[in-house]
RNA sequence: GGGCGCUUAGCUCAGUUGGAAGAGCGUCUGGUUUGCAACCAGAAGGCCGGGGGUUCAAAUCCCCCAGCGUCCA
């Protein structure tokens, strides 16, 4: 079954007929009944551009984004709906995306799923989003943008409990309202397209509102859940309805903006100051002002349109993009010649395109990214680099945070959600650095990559532009640049290279998802009810009375390796692992019977005790908890909290908890943060830290609902990742640190005694972690460092204060003295191998020496070269070693009578089977070695009969 | 989260099929020069990231670890 039509009242009051597209075959609702396009088709034009479709709105850049979002705010608060703050463009509340990608995304999961209550219903927000899907196109299309709002206004219904707000009547109404009436749009401009829309699980009927060709919106009606029985169908997969019943509505703020001002791109539309400003500094007037005859404008808003219209494969190649779009704008009488073309329209994709990214990237550093080279970091990375990168092919000469502050100011208004101004310029200084690094160790790549090629050749191998690539971030159009730039003046990127290297990234990506299925197995708990934990009433309970509900046995490979069964109880005290902290130990007591508690572990809601022994189901028990190592546990667990907030103080607001750990031995924190950490900001953070365990006297423990705690404390709380249910554990250490945390905590912070940060190492690029130990943890870590510098005082006989300078001093000296033996060696064999000797005699002009010595390979070597080096005296030396398993080794002096008549390599072959062996090298200089020591005189005497002695 | 690359002298980096550790810059000494720069001659400076393995033999091949870099999701 597919949907049924959308015939609403809205419709036919306002004159509209329901007609169905020739080109897209979708029905769409129109006023004028001769219309057979949808709107949104190959064949329907931009009719905005030069024409604006909104009017009275004089105003460009951002003031025209404030003037339009409070316009569309404005109107659904004049009519039932409340107005929310827009949500951080990080996603920090979801697990399954990095970035805001839509409105809807600030209420899933837990909105969209029921489990939680919206913040207000029906409610309208204008969410800023930021998608990188498109961003090649950016700049070049003269629509696509990386980071746009969605304005929108949201419902939740839920029939079943009584709670309907509206449906698609209304939705209509309201938008058609503020269309015609708030922006003043014509209703002949406006067509309704229907064309359902699923994603990520749900579906739904949904109306495409579509003015002058632009998609300015769309109304989604989700209704509908995936299931395999569903009576629905929809792109191959089946639906049914679900007792939630939501509309997702999302309005392009900035599309509205460009129908307001009808430039030729939307770029002049929101971000003129910056257009004008890097034009200017590109000197691209200069560029135009050759062409007078050029109508810039014209050309421009042509190429709007035909961008709008066209749909351009990824995979076409520049040149014949080139072609294409001449062969168009001739159609439409734009004159324009490939040179003017590529003059024109290639500074200014990236003159269009740099706004957005630093709209992107001021968003996303405002919240408090980190760049890095991994997960959301790596995309601010990327968009830090694609504008260091359009800036030089522009030839501009300004630092990456001189034009960030310029978009603070012009187009953010200097708002920033989080992070400070002063540190978003000083980590956009970092990337520059790091970018400008890259590029001067790009030449070395290259030179290196481009070895074996002839200075002449017109393309560079494949697997060198993949490596430089991937492994040196050279993307190939800079690899070719700099390749022209070291001489291979002839060289160019092959027609369809960058294509094929996507999807070559692509297959990577999709080989590595298929391999990342791995399901443990799962404990098997149904027939349990939940176990009431205690350990959060009172967390120093030690022990505690409770009955035993059951008892399953546990198969090899569950549980630690002397536990046997898994020992379920109604209530208990032992914490199971979670949150990063460990489970209890401990032991539990029924009648006679003792067994001990290795490990507490959760499956849903049923804790299970990882015993040594089964015990009666049915009957009660004492359970006792190991409280040496749950105080330890919680000393850790509470001094991560306090070194987090601690770091946030010192370091910056964008200090975020990217993971921890801990366990009895220590604790691990890893944070967010653009510089490796000095030991001076390790010791600032152990002060402060120190100095929060006497300042506070009490943790605050509250339970609240989700709406409540986002509320009240904002998405900082979820630094340990995003929580599933509906109940939040709020954990907060006065206004030091509040987080939404299941461990257990001492009540007064001042019970941990002491806390050290004794260490930090780099986890990836921007997230460091530290190394924390606490409590009695941390005077063990004391006493153990006391030991380390007690023993090696007493090796070096200096009193501890002295040992780095006593260290240094035998370090150098072992050094000088290994140089002395090095001398001294070569000492020796000068004198055994100068005096001639029975060693040494001479046939036809070439000395022979031919003896045993001591030592390994390197030291025969080093006499070797003493004996061979001086080529007045042509010399063929054969040497032996009894040591391990017996070496030999063969040398001529180089280009003399001797490595003329004389081949070390076939004598050395002759002679190593004496000692059970092989060996090989070059004619001069040959080297082997064998199993047998004992045969060396024979292998000796061999070689003397080789050369007929 | 997955993949790839790199780690060699104080610095920037070469090092081919495993077989005698290199270059340029810098440093020091001497020469040349009124002096500087430049030039000439010479010298010092290396746990070839760490640990294991294969091999007669490893900077080089294999495995593990660490640090750095990079691409993709």
């Amino acid at each position: 079954m597919a949907l049924p039509p959308i015939d609403l009242a809205v419709f036919h009051e306002n004159g509209y007929v329901r007609r169905q597209c020739r080109v897209t075959s979708l029905w769409f609702w129109t006023t004028d009944p001769k219309r057979d396009t949808c709107g949104d088709t190959s064949e329907d034009e931009y009719s905005f551009i030069g024409a604006p479709l909104i009017a009275g709105y004089e105003q460009r850049g951002k003031a025209l984004k404030d003037a339009m979002r409070e316009a569309f705010l404005s109107f659904f608060e004049a009519s039932t709906h409340t107005r929310i703050q827009p949500y951080p463009v990080l996603a920090r509340w979801r697990d399954d995306i990095h970035l805001t990608i839509a409105s809807i995304a600030d209420f899933q999961p837990h909105v969209t799923s029921g489990d939680v209550r919206p913040p207000a219903n029906p409610l309208t927000i204008s969410q800023p989003c930021i998608r990188l899907t498109d961003v090649d196109a950016v700049g070049r299309s003269g629509r696509h943008l990386t980071t746009f709002e969605m304005m929108a206004h949201h419902v939740f219904n839920r029939a079943d409990e009584g709670e309907f707000l509206y449906w698609m009547e209304e939705c209509v109404q309201y938008c058609h309202e503020m269309l015609t009436v708030t922006f003043g749009i014509d209703s002949g401009e406006i067509t309704y397209v229907e064309n359902p829309w699923c994603g990520g699980g749900n579906a739904g009927a949904a109306v495409e509102v579509i003015v002058g060709g632009l998609e300015l919106a769309t109304l989604v009606f989700m209704d509908m859940e995936e299931h395999p029985e569903g009576d629905v169908e929809l792109k191959g997969d089946r639906y049914r309805t679900m007792p939630l019943q939501i509309i997702d509505t999302g309005y392009g703020l900035e599309r509205f903006c460009w129908a307001a001002a009808g430039t030729p791109t939307i770029y002049e539309a929101i971000y003129p100051e910056t257009v004008g400003w890097l034009k200017e500094l590109a000197g691209f007037d200069d560029v135009t002002q050759q062409w007078p005859s050029l109508d810039l404008d014209r050309l421009l808003g042509e190429m709007s349109r035909l961008n709008g219209i066209m749909n351009i494969e990824a995979g076409v190649d520049g040149d014949e993009l080139v072609q294409i779009f001449l062969s168009r704008l001739a159609e439409r009488g734009v004159e324009v010649s490939a040179e003017q073309f590529s003059a024109v329209t290639e500074p200014l994709a990236n003159i269009y395109a740099i706004p957005d990214h630093l709209h992107a990237l001021c968003n996303m550093l405002g919240d408090g990214l980190v760049p890095s080279n991994a997960k959301a970091g790596y995309l601010a990375r990327m968009l830090a680099r694609r504008v260091l990168r359009m800036r030089d092919e522009l030839s501009v000469d300004v630092s990456l945070s001189d034009l960030a502050e310029h978009h603070l100011d012009v187009n953010l208004g200097n708002h920033l959600n989080k992070q400070t101004r002063e540190g978003l310029l000083t980590i956009l200084g970092l990337e520059e650095e790091r970018y400008e690094e890259m590029l001067r160790k790009g030449k070395n790549v290259i030179a290196t990559q481009l070895k074996g090629v002839k200075k002449d050749a017109t393309s560079i191998p494949d697997k060198s532009l993949f490596t430089m690539n991937d492994s040196h971030g050279l993307a190939p159009d800079m690899a070719i640049a700099l390749a022209r730039d070291a001489g291979w003046t002839e060289v160019q990127l092959r027609t369809g290279f960058s294509a094929e290297m996507a999807e070559r990234h692509a297959k990577l990506a999709k080989e590595a998802a298929k391999t990342d299925v791995d399901q443990g197995s799962v404990f098997p708990v149904e027939e349990f009810k939940a176990t009431q934990p205690l350990y959060y009433d009172d967390v120093s309970m030690k022990a505690f009375d409770s009955e035993v509900l059951g008892t399953v046995p546990l198969s090899k490979d569950q549980g630690p390796k002397d536990a046997s069964h898994a020992v379920i109880l109604a209530s208990s005290a032992f914490y199971p692992e979670g949150g990063g902290q460990e489970g209890d130990y401990g032991h539990l007591v029924q009648g006679e019977n003792t067994v001990h508690v290795l490990d507490t572990q959760k499956v849903g809601n049923v804790i299970l005790h990882m015993c040594s022994g089964a015990l009666v189901a049915g009957q009660s028990v004492t359970g006792h908890l190991d409280w040496k190592r749950r105080k330890q546990l919680m000393d850790h667990h509470t001094a991560v909290h306090i070194v987090g907030g601690a770091a946030r103080r010192i370091l910056g607001p964008h200090v975020y908890q990217a993971g921890a750990n801990k366990s009895v031995e220590s604790g691990r924190l890893d944070i967010t943060h653009f510089n490796r950490l000095s030991r001076a900001d390790l010791d600032a953070i152990e002060a402060l830290a120190n100095s929060v365990l006497g300042d506070v006297s009490r943790t605050e423990k509250t339970e609240l609902n989700r709406k409540d705690a986002d509320e009240l404390h904002g998405f900082d709380l979820y630094q340990g990742g995003a929580p599933k249910g509906n109940s939040i554990r709020v954990l907060k250490i006065a206004d030091h640190d509040i987080q939404a945390c299941g461990g257990t905590h001492h009540d007064e912070p001042g019970q941990i005694g002491s806390i050290r940060v004794v260490r930090s190492n780099a986890v990836q690029d921007g997230v460091e972690r530290l190394h924390i130990v606490a409590g009695e943890a941390a005077l063990h870590y004391a006493r153990e460092q006391d030991e380390l510098l007690r023993a090696s005082s007493e090796i070096f006989g200096v009193p501890s204060g002295d040992l780095p300078k006593a260290a240094e001093r035998f370090f150098s000296e072992w050094k000088e003295q290994r140089k002395t033996i090095e001398q001294l060696e070569a000492e020796i064999v000068r004198l055994r191998t100068s005096g001639g000797g029975s060693d040494s005699t001479e046939v036809d002009g070439v000395r022979i020496v031919i003896m045993e010595v001591d030592g390994d390979l390197k030291t025969m070597t080093k006499m070797l070269k003493e004996l061979t080096l001086d080529k007045n005296l042509p010399t063929l030396a054969v040497l032996g070693s009894r040591d391990g398993g017996g070496k030999l080794m063969i040398a001529v002096t180089d280009d003399t009578e001797a490595s003329e008549r004389y081949n070390a390599v076939t004598l050395l072959r002759s002679i190593s089977h004496h000692i059970k062996g092989g060996g090989g090298g070059r004619p001069t200089l040959a080297q082997g070695g064998g199993s047998n020591p004992d045969g060396l005189d024979d292998a000796l005497a061999a070689a003397k009969a080789e050369v007929g002695l």
